[in-house]
DNA sequence: TTTCGTATGTTCGCCATTGAACATACAGCT
DNA sequence: AGCTGTATGTTCAATGGCGAACATACGAAA
C-alpha cells in the first residue's frame, strides 16, 4: 500500500472519519495523532468520568454500554472505523453515564481533549463532520432503544452481527457467545439457541469464539428493519467509504 | 386566541433553554420567535422530512417516536420545557427516522431553520448551549433503551410518569392508557394494570385520562434508576431553571 | 497424552408480557 | 333522562426470555 513496512494497519485515513478531514484539518492532526492499541475489554470510558481523549478505531470495534446497579448491562451502541468514541467530550458535558469497551481487538488513534476543542472552536468544516457522525449515532441509539422494545432475540442478533461485521473488513469475527449476550442484554443460552438457528439456517458458521458470515442477504432478512435504518442514515450522513 | 391579556403563558422565557440564552441572543433571536399552539396529537416532524423549524415547547410535552413497519411504537425520549425538538437541524441531517408528536396540549415557539443556522455558525455560546442539551437528550434516548431491555412495565410507568411530570408545572398529566401505551410500546391494557396498582399503592390517582400524582418519592422508589440517571444528567448538563 | 479451563449445547419450571375477547362505566350530547 | 362513544377494568391461553442446573467438547499447557 505504502512505503517501508507493516504499518499498514496504522494508516489513519484508515479511519473514515479521519480519512474525511479537509486536507488542512487532517495536516493539523496528523502530528497529534497518536497510533493506539486496543485490546479486547480495554475500557476506553468509565461511567461519569470525564475523558481525556477521543478515540478513532480503525481495525478494533467499541461497544458503549450501560452497566446497571445490579450489574446487568446494554449496548448502547458499536463503534468501529466509520466513527468516534467520546462524543460527549465535544458535546459538552465530557462524560457519559455509559462505559466504553473494546469489543473487538484492534488498533486506532486518539487525540487529546485540548485538541478537540481547539479544532472544534474554530467552528470549520471538522465541527461539521463531527456533528454529522454524532446524528447518526443518535440514530443508532434510538434504533437499538426500539429493537430493545418489540424484536425478538433472533432478530437483534443479526442486527448486530450485521453492524459489528460493518464495523470491520472481511466476514469474520472473534467473539464469545457470552460476549454477545453482555452487550444484548441477555443470557447467554438465549445467544447459543440463537446462534444455532443461525448456524442451521447455513447463515453462519460458530467454532469456538469464531464467527464466520457465509449469507449475508440471508442474515438481513432475518433481521429486523433496525439494520437497514441505522446503514441507512450512516450512509446519509457520513461521506462515502474512500474517495482516494 | 391571544390579543390584549392573557399572553401570560407566551413568555419565551418559559422554555428553558431560551430562557438560558444570554441577552444578546436572547434579543436576536426574540423577534424571529413564533408563538404557537401544540395540540394533542399534532405531528411536528415526520420520519425522514427535512424540517422547517426548531420548536422550543413552554407548557407543552412533545415526544420523540419511532414507528416501526407495522405500525407498532415506541418512544426514544421525551421533551418539555427544557429542551427543544429539532436537533438534527443543527446537527446536520435536517431530519430523523422518527417522529415527534406532541403528546400533552400546550403551547411553545419556533424558530426557523435559516434562523438556527445562522447563529448556529456564530459558534457562540448557543451553539454550546444547544450541543449541551444533545449531549442531554442523548443520555435519555440511551437509557431509553436500556430500560426496555431490563426493566418491568411498572418501573417504566414510573420512570414515564416523572420524566414527563418533570416537564410540566403541577402534578396534573392529561393523558390516556391508550397514549401511553403507544409511548411505551406496549399493550393499554398491561399499563391498566400497572396504573392500578399505583392507584391501589396511594401514589397517584387516574380518572379518565387524568394522571394526579400524590405521592413523588413513592413514584421515585418504584421507578427504576433510569429516571435517576436521566435526571442527573439534564442537571449536570442543563443551566438551573430560573435564575431571573 | 492427560488434564483443565473455557466455550458451547441442553433441559426444565417460571414469569412478564402478548393477543384476543369481553365487561363496565363515566361524560357529554340531544 | 337516555344514548353513545370513549376510557378503563378483567380474564385466559400462548410465548419469549429468565434462572438454574447440568452435559459436552475443544484446545492449550503440562
Amino acid at each position: 500500500m505504502f512505503p517501508t513496512a507493516m504499518s499498514a494497519m496504522s494508516d489513519p485515513k484508515a479511519n473514515r472519519l479521519l480519512a474525511a478531514l479537509p486536507d488542512a484539518e487532517f495536516q493539523r492532526w496528523l502530528p497529534l495523532l497518536e497510533d493506539v492499541q486496543l485490546p479486547l475489554g480495554r475500557v476506553l470510558y468509565e461511567s461519569g468520568v470525564t475523558m481525556g481523549h477521543v478515540y478513532f478505531p480503525t481495525t478494533a470495534i467499541v461497544s458503549l454500554l450501560y452497566v446497571m446497579a445490579d450489574g446487568a448491562s446494554a449496548e448502547i451502541a458499536v463503534v468501529g472505523k466509520e466513527g468516534l468514541v467520546g462524543v460527549s467530550l465535544f458535546m459538552g458535558g465530557g462524560s457519559t453515564p455509559s462505559r466504553a469497551v473494546v469489543q473487538s481487538a484492534g488498533s486506532g488513534f486518539r487525540l487529546r481533549a485540548a485538541a478537540v476543542h481547539e479544532e472544534f472552536n474554530r467552528a470549520g468544516p471538522t465541527l461539521h463532520l463531527l456533528l454529522r457522525y454524532t446524528q447518526a449515532l443518535i440514530t443508532q441509539m434510538s434504533q437499538t432503544a426500539v429493537c430493545n422494545r418489540h424484536h425478538t432475540l433472533d432478530q437483534q442478533l443479526c442486527r448486530w452481527l450485521l453492524l459489528s461485521l460493518d464495523r470491520l473488513d472481511g466476514d469474520e469475527l472473534t467473539m464469545t457467545q457470552e460476549l454477545i449476550a453482555n452487550m444484548l442484554g441477555v443470557r447467554r443460552e438465549g445467544v447459543t439457541e440463537a446462534a444455532l438457528k443461525l448456524q442451521r439456517a447455513g447463515l453462519i458458521s460458530y467454532a469456538r469464539g469464531r464467527i464466520t458470515m457465509l449469507d449475508r442477504p440471508g442474515l438481513e432478512a432475518r433481521s429486523c428493519e433496525c439494520y437497514a435504518v441505522v446503514k441507512k442514515e450512516y450512509d446519509r450522513l457520513l461521506p462515502p467509504p474512500q474517495a482516494r
